[in-house]
DNA sequence: TTTAAGTATGGAAGCGCTTCCAAACAGAGC
DNA sequence: GCTCTGTTTGGAAGCGCTTCCATACTTAAA
């Protein structure tokens, strides 16, 4: 069909066009190129300058075929807008990118059920591996990336049973740890604000683990649970619930910035003020964290350097290195700032369980 | 070597395997599978059932090579964490999902030289076509993607002169539009604010769309143009830079909402009333400037939706359709709220020049 | 000089699929 | 019953590469 010319503008030049320019056979070529093996310097020369001179670029669709390894690496996300995500994204396209592997990319939406179809997907496409977001996987998604035998990263939260590998933080700790800081500094009756549609490992962790600080408490609180949007108007919205709930409430920690956020602007609209009558913490330090004003009391994780490190790990692995470990800890930190009581006070805690 | 055992876990079924349980030739699996062509109701059964009972699944690599396509899309943004890309991102794999098509994606940070380089990493997998971030672009870049004769589309602004095809708004339009309407609202001395380290089209046609809008006043206002890094904290910046530089200067233009929200921050902590004393309006109707206080006045496109037609018009062509226009004007709106001096009107544009 | 042990190279086989061609078959029309 | 047309099918060729094997050529040791 004529329509190849089409397609494919001119004709692309093959490895056996190279080698004939070179006068080599074509497995010298590929010797070359994958700078493989032992070619006498004098040959090497004259391929690559065959190369250069037929503007030569390798079909990595042939080479993936034949060497049962495509140098693409699989990630799926839940959306990918969502400033958190794309952080490890883009950390992960940094690393990659250098090392001649590409990403590819599905966002499942919050839904196991299209996380499942993804992973279907992409592996027909042969991937080196995976990287997905949380712990949460339907069975069948457990299964299928088992027995493909590939490299998996789970991200952003810790987890006993990992599919393959897991890194991140613990999102329980993390919340303990937050809940413990704003009781220490004073607040005395701290309500959570979570997710109402978006249900994942990360967010219960964080839930489970503030409550796990209420019941630490010597007054023993009763954990206060308020569920919202996640968006800045579900955080607005939290304010109206937890003070119609109950007044004596002096501090909400969200489940994320975005409805802390949503709560400090909303406190600004009301004539609140923050943190003298409510203190309010939140999750994910985005850029408009330390912005607002008050600025916002949050968790901070580097979720860039998180996504190179998963790079890392998964292009080791795939290159045949063993695993040291199925867990990598990245840790997060307790960003102290003007939306809660405070006394200027840092710290930085390994995810001690 | 066993090594491939231990890559793939159990050999993968191959297209042969079912061709011997359903007992027909491979061709005819492969006829069944891709629905073309005529096979027989019984024939199609029995093999649909070997499929199923084996597990088969097509492997996409050795597919992409035997029928010279890939079924992938490349895609380029600046960077994956910027909300408005990550959105046309989230629009297109959305629709490619659907359509068994799936995303590559890069990072090119600003650079059209890095952009220049994930092209030709990216053509040397073959994909279908290709999605790039607005229409600066090398000359290399542009003769890569011309001579691959793939499907095109630049994004995010408009351009006479595109590789293939366009699909956007005039960034030029909405930054006279929205100039025009602050005027328009008695707004006398208006600063634009632009960004400092990111030069790129879109940026460019919004700062001489505001120039242009300067020229046709009554009393034609000498433009004043402020260099900004593009964050939060550069918006802060450009609040003190105004001042300093006159303190006529009732309105600030902010090419970005990042730059505008950080402005609005700076003047709540300076008790600068806005829009009062001092106007402030921005681009791209972050989810955060409808959240803020007061709301601001933004140029809103939507990038989803823009991200879903690329795919449309992308997947069309690749199926050989050939294109009705090279430019896809999606247009924008302004929101009009509570940053800037309102009417409560609203108007809706084309970008027409 | 002979032999052994590399080193360099060409070329065939094969990766798992699509697609083309030819053959087999079925039914319609005469 | 025979030809003609159209449908269905098997199977070979080929997509562009990698990799293995066998061969040819070196060089050093004996």
């Amino acid at each position: 069909m004529g329509d190849t010319t089409i397609r494919d503008g001119k004709a692309a030049v093959r490895i056996s066009d190279v080698a004939r320019h070179a006068n080599v056979g074509a497995g010298t070529v590929s010797r070359v190129i994958n700078g493989s093996q032992s070619v006498a310097p004098e040959t090497r020369k004259r391929v690559l300058a065959a190369v250069r001179e037929l503007g030569y670029v390798p079909n990595l669709v042939a080479r993936s075929l034949a060497a049962n390894r495509t140098g693409i690496i699989a990630a799926i996300i839940p959306v990918i807008g969502y400033t958190q995500h794309a952080q490890v994204i883009q950390g992960l396209t940094e690393v990659l990118h250098e090392r001649g592997t590409n990403l590819m990319i599905g966002a499942s939406g919050h839904s196991p059920e299209m996380e499942e179809k993804i992973v279907g997907a992409f592996l027909a496409r042969r991937p080196d591996a995976f990287y997905l977001t949380g712990t949460w996987h339907t069975d069948v998604t457990r299964e299928l990336l088992k027995a493909s035998g590939l490299p998996v990263i789970e991200g952003s939260n810790l987890t006993e049973t990992p599919i393959d590998m897991v890194v991140g933080y613990s999102n329980f700790a993390a919340g303990r740890e937050l809940t413990r800081l704003l009781a220490l500094r004073g607040h005395r009756h701290i309500a959570h604000v979570t997710t109402k549609y978006e249900p994942n490992d990360r967010i219960t962790d964080r839930l489970n683990g503030y409550k796990a600080a209420c019941s630490e408490f010597p007054r023993a609180q009763q954990p206060i649970v308020i569920e919202c949007e996640n968006s800045f108007e579900g955080g607005a919205e939290a304010i109206a619930l937890a003070l119609k709930f109950d007044q004596r409430i002096d501090a909400l920690f969200c489940a994320t910035d975005l409805m802390a956020v949503g709560a400090i602007l909303e406190c600004q609209r009301r004539g609140i003020e923050v943190p003298t009558r409510l203190g309010i913490a939140g999750f994910d330090d985005l850029p408009i964290a330390s912005a607002v004003v008050p600025s916002l009391t949050t968790i901070h994780v580097d979720r860039v350097e998180m996504g190179r490190k998963i790079a890392e790990v998964l292009l080791r692995r795939v290159e045949g290195e063993s695993l040291l470990s199925h867990e990598i800890d990245v840790g997060f930190e307790i960003k102290e700032r003007n939306s809660t009581f405070t006394k200027g006070e840092k710290r930085r805690n390994r995810s001690t369980g």
